[in-house]
DNA sequence: TATCTTTAATAGGTAATACTTATAAAGCGC
DNA sequence: GCGCTTTATAAGTATTACCTATTAAAGATA
C-alpha cells in the first residue's frame, strides 16, 4: 500500500471515471487501473464496482476511500511540520467563515494577507457555523472566523473584536429617535431575522427574545441584510445589524440606527482553529493582521457578550 | 514519500541506531539509510543527528516523527475497515485496564476471549485512567475498561457493571458488627487509600470524605488492596474495597466486610472507546462476552454511581 | 599512538515495480 | 451493427527499492 495508491483510490471516488481521474493524477488511465487494482488486491476487496455507470463505490469502499482521505490529509501535514519549524508562510491554507461576517470582515484583511504573503494560496469557503466547525475537525479547514464562543474542547478560540448589535427602526416604530434603546423593550413579533440556520439568530434569541415558537410574519429563505434592511424600509418590522454592517448604510438610513444601551449587546468573533493544528505559525500571522485591521473600526469595551449557541447567558466584556 | 519511509524513520527514531532498525524491519542497514537520506532530502531537513552517540533527533525531526506515527498508524487502520466489513475478529487488539480492575476482572473474560477468537491477538495494558484515556486518543489503545463516567465529549462509553463499595473494618472500630453501614458516619482519618493518581481515590474523595487536604498516616507509594487488607487487620485504619476483590478474601477476612445500606455507594466500569473506533465490531463481541460473565457475579441494583472524576455528586442507579 | 570494534555511508548490481504506449474488450447510444 | 467511451490487458522501459561488498568515521581498548 502507496500513498499514491491511496491518491489514485481518492481521485476515482470523486470523479467516478477512471481515465479523467488518471488526468487529474497527471498519470495514464493504465497506470491508474493497474495501482488501484493492487490497493484492492491487498486489501482483497473491491472498492469500485467497474460495471455501473458511472463507477460505483462499493459499501466497504466508501469507508475505505473516508480512510485513505484521512491519510492522505494527514500526509500532506508533513511539509507543513517543516514549514511551521522554519516559519514560513506558505502553502494552501483554508479560512471559512460564516456568512454573517464575510461581507464586512473579508474585505478588511484579505487584500493585505495575500500580498503580504505571495507564496500562501489562501482559499475561502462560506458556510453555517456548525458546517464549518464540522470542515475544521475534518482537517478540510485550517481556521475558521466565527461567532463565539463555540464550547468545544478539540477546538481554541481567538477573540478578535467585539461587535455591538444596532438596532434598525422604521420611522413608525415607538422607539424611533429615541437616544438609547433596551433589547427587552423590543416586541419580538416586530423583528425581522435571518433564515434559521444562521448562528446570527441564536445570538439574537439569547439576546432578547426566545423567536423558537415565533413564526414570523415572513420566511426568509435567503437571508441577507441586506434584504432585510430593505424590508425594514418597507416598514414591516425592525431588524438587527452588527456594527460593521451599518457602516455602508446611506445616510437615510443611518438616520434609522438606535444603539443600544451599555452594555451593548454584541457578538465575540473569533478565530477558531483545532487545538492540533501544524499551521500555527500562520495563524498567528492572521491574528495579528486581524488585530491590526479591526481595531481601528472597533473600538468597543462596555459590552455583553451574546453566545451564538441557543439558551447561553450574555457574558459582559469590559 | 512513501509509508514505507515512515515506518523506516520511527524504526530509526524508536531503536536510535540504524543498523538494529534496519534489523527490526527485516531488510539491510543500507536500505534503511537510504530511503532515511531520501525522506530527510524530499522533506529537505535533517530528521537524525548521525554525529551524537546514540544518535539523536532534531527539533523538527520530534515533530516529523510524532507526524510519521500518525499516518502510520492511520494506514494500518486501512485492514481494520476490511476486517470490521467482514466481521472479521482478527488482528491487534489493545485494551487498556486501570489497575483497581485489572485484577478481578481481567480472569473473568481473558481465556474466554482468546480462545473465542484464535485470529484475535490481545495485548493487555495495565494504567492510570488519565495515561489510558491519553492513550486511547493517540490510537495507542483500542479500548479501555475503566471506572466511569469520564465525561469525554470524543469517548464513548458503554457501562458493563456496577460494582458497589463494601466497608473492611478492624474489630476494633465502632461500626464493626454493624449490619450495614452508612458512608458519612465513618471518619476521614481513619481512612487508607491506594496513592493517588488513582481514580479509585478520586472515587472515594467523591463518596464521603474530601481527602484532599487529609495526608494520612501512611503514604502508600505503590498501592494494591492487598497492601490496604494487610494495614487494616494490623489495626491501622479502615478501607473499602470494590465488591469483586472481597470474594477472594479467606474466611477470617470476610468477616471484617460490612455491606454499606443501600443505595450503595459504586463504581460504574464501562467499555471506552474512540467514538470513530474502526473496531467497533470486535468491542461489541467483548462488550457481550463482559456482560454474560459479569451478570452471575454482579446484581446489584439500588446503588449510587460514584464519580472518578473529582467533586461529581453520585447519581443514583436502581 | 596504534588497533580493534561499531556504525553509517557509499558503490555497484539486481529484482521488483511503477510507469509508459499500444491494443483489446466491454458497455452504451444511435 | 457501428461508432464512441471507458476499462482491462500486454509488453516494454525507466525507476527504484533492495541486495552485497566495501569504505569511512568515530569510539573504545590496548
Amino acid at each position: 500500500m502507496t500513498i499514491i495508491q491511496l491518491k489514485y483510490a481518492i481521485a476515482v471516488a470523486e470523479y467516478r471515471n477512471f481515465t479523467v481521474a488518471a488526468d487529474k493524477c497527471f498519470v495514464t488511465q493504465p497506470t491508474l487501473s493497474m495501482q488501484i487494482q493492487k490497493l484492492e488486491a491487498e486489501l482483497d476487496i473491491t472498492i469500485f464496482d467497474r460495471t455501473k455507470k458511472p463507477i460505483a463505490i462499493s459499501d466497504v469502499g466508501i469507508k475505505i476511500i473516508q480512510q485513505c482521505k484521512k491519510i492522505v490529509s494527514e500526509s500532506e501535514k508533513m511539509q507543513d511540520v517543516v514549514d511551521q519549524d522554519r516559519g514560513v508562510i506558505g502553502g494552501n491554507f483554508k479560512i471559512g467563515i460564516v456568512p454573517t461576517i464575510m461581507p464586512t470582515l473579508l474585505p478588511l484583511f484579505l487584500d493585505e494577507l495575500v500580498s503580504n504573503y505571495p507564496m500562501l494560496k489562501v482559499l475561502i469557503y462560506e458556510l453555517p457555523t456548525n458546517e464549518l466547525v464540522n470542515q475544521l475537525k475534518n482537517n478540510r479547514l485550517d481556521l475558521i472566523i466565527a461567532s463565539t464562543p463555540l464550547e468545544d474542547d478539540d477546538l481554541i478560540e481567538k477573540p478578535i473584536y467585539y461587535e455591538p448589535f444596532v438596532a434598525y427602526l422604521p420611522k413608525s416604530n415607538e422607539h424611533f429617535g429615541k437616544k438609547e434603546i433596551v433589547p427587552r423593550n423590543l416586541y419580538s413579533n416586530d423583528l425581522l431575522l435571518l433564515r434559521d440556520g444562521h448562528c446570527f439568530r441564536n445570538s439574537i434569541e439569547n439576546l432578547c427574545f426566545d423567536c423558537s415558537e415565533y413564526v414570523g410574519k415572513f420566511e426568509l429563505k435567503s437571508g441577507s441584510f441586506e434584504t432585510l434592511v430593505n424590508l425594514v424600509d418597507q416598514n414591516l418590522g425592525i431588524t438587527f445589524l452588527p456594527y460593521l454592517h451599518t457602516l455602508k448604510l446611506n445616510e437615510d438610513q443611518k438616520e434609522m440606527l438606535h444603539n443600544f444601551k451599555n452594555p451593548k449587546p454584541a457578538r465575540e468573533v473569533s478565530l477558531v482553529y483545532h487545538k492540533n493544528e501544524v499551521k500555527i505559525h500562520i495563524i498567528d500571522e492572521i491574528k495579528k493582521l486581524l488585530f491590526r485591521v479591526t481595531k481601528k473600526k472597533l473600538h468597543f469595551s462596555d459590552v455583553n457578550i451574546i453566545s451564538p449557541i441557543k439558551n447561553r447567558e450574555a457574558k459582559r466584556f469590559t
